[in-house]
DNA sequence: CTCGTTATAGTCCACATGGAGTATTCGACG
DNA sequence: CGTCGAATACTCCATGTGGACTATAACGAG
């Protein structure tokens, strides 16, 4: 039983189900509906993971095709193997949070190393960038809707949309700490014993 | 001049500020001071990003020890250059939010391949684990504080718990339009001509 | 009609990741 | 006092990732 698949592999799977297509024409096709703000799509990965999809027998080739006098190219399409894996593999996803590891809590952890005025200046620069993105989603997604996209295909974006607001939040309440001193950044910090366990409670 | 460093690479350095270590007693001091959580920390991973750090001149050895009769161990100390690498890596991780890609935008971008009833189970089952982490993410930060632990070091749970009510929020937000039909899930999903450009503007 | 540009369709290879394994030592239990 | 499990401190290698490169074709400007 293979493995987990890789969200450029589902995504891939989810195209073939619409028709065989070739990875050049699955990043075209990504690209053109957005779907690359979602799934990290590069195109060397996307080679090797039709690849693996293709030894795992969850798509099969097609035909080596010679359009025009165009570079070859191999098609695949979607088996029934392959078509399961992915709902599976939607389902799992669904089902249960797995751990992700955003790099915005590491940075605020160690950004003591930092003077308060860099901190604070750094983030309200943050806070612009995270408005302007918030703003782009908003629009990309009212202009999906006016062009009759259904509201099931733009679910992602109003998630977008809610985790920048939770950042905004958190910056601002950071910002608001600092600024009140309620953040004690100029305290000396621990370095031998941690007070994150007392960890000897024998 | 070395490129990014990845988040355990920076946590390593940060290690390093307090005093010099092998690499398997970072991995304990992260672990003990619960920032396992924060950062990805697998212990070949750790082995392998401090052999970068020593390639690049961040760290160097400061000498093979043998303690009692445990096996040998290298222990690192942190140099100037890597002291600023650091710096320069979390002001840039915190002055611009970088593309991240969580998998549950791209779940549920496919997920209208399963059945309204499946993806309302799946959610509201969903909806239960997050929950819970909320919880316990409560919990950890109030025991923290307890402790005496300073806020600063307790800004990463605070946006986790954020994270968590805007997920919670949005599949609050599935669900009610599941329930209501304002998804329209069971409408004919277009293949070939997707609505999302009309890429023919000429 | 030639020359730089962009699009097509990929491949190469250097690097990063992480499950599983190794070898030694310490401590506890019978 | 032997052995069995846990901790210590790594290493191996299969797999995954992605910047840079290749090679051809169509396209437009001079």
């Amino acid at each position: 039983m293979a493995d987990d698949l890789t969200p450029l592999a589902v995504s891939a799977l989810a195209l073939l189900v619409e028709r065989p297509m070739h990875p050049y024409e699955m990043a075209q096709t990504l690209r053109v509906r957005g779907q690359d703000l979602d799934v990290k799509l590069r195109v060397p990965s996307l080679y090797h993971a039709v690849e693996r999809l293709l030894r795992d027998g969850h798509v099969e080739e097609v035909g080596v095709g010679r359009e025009g006098k165009r570079p070859e190219r191999t098609t695949y399409r979607l088996t029934a193997a392959g078509r399961a894996a992915m709902e599976t593999q939607v389902v799992a996803w669904l089902r249960q949070p797995r751990a992700e590891y955003p790099v915005l809590p590491v940075a605020v952890g160690e950004a003591h190393f930092l003077s308060r005025a860099q901190v604070e200046s750094v983030l309200a620069e943050r806070r612009g960038a995270v408005l302007a993105e918030r703003d782009t989603v908003t629009r990309m997604r009212d202009a999906a809707l006016d062009k009759g996209v259904p509201r099931r295909m733009l679910l992602g974006k109003e998630y977008s949309l809610h985790r920048l607001d939770a950042e905004l939040a958190w910056i601002d309440a950071i910002l608001t700490d600092l600024d009140s001193g309620a953040l004690d950044w100029d305290q000396p910090f621990l370095t031998s014993t941690p007070p994150f366990t007392e960890q000897d409670p024998s």
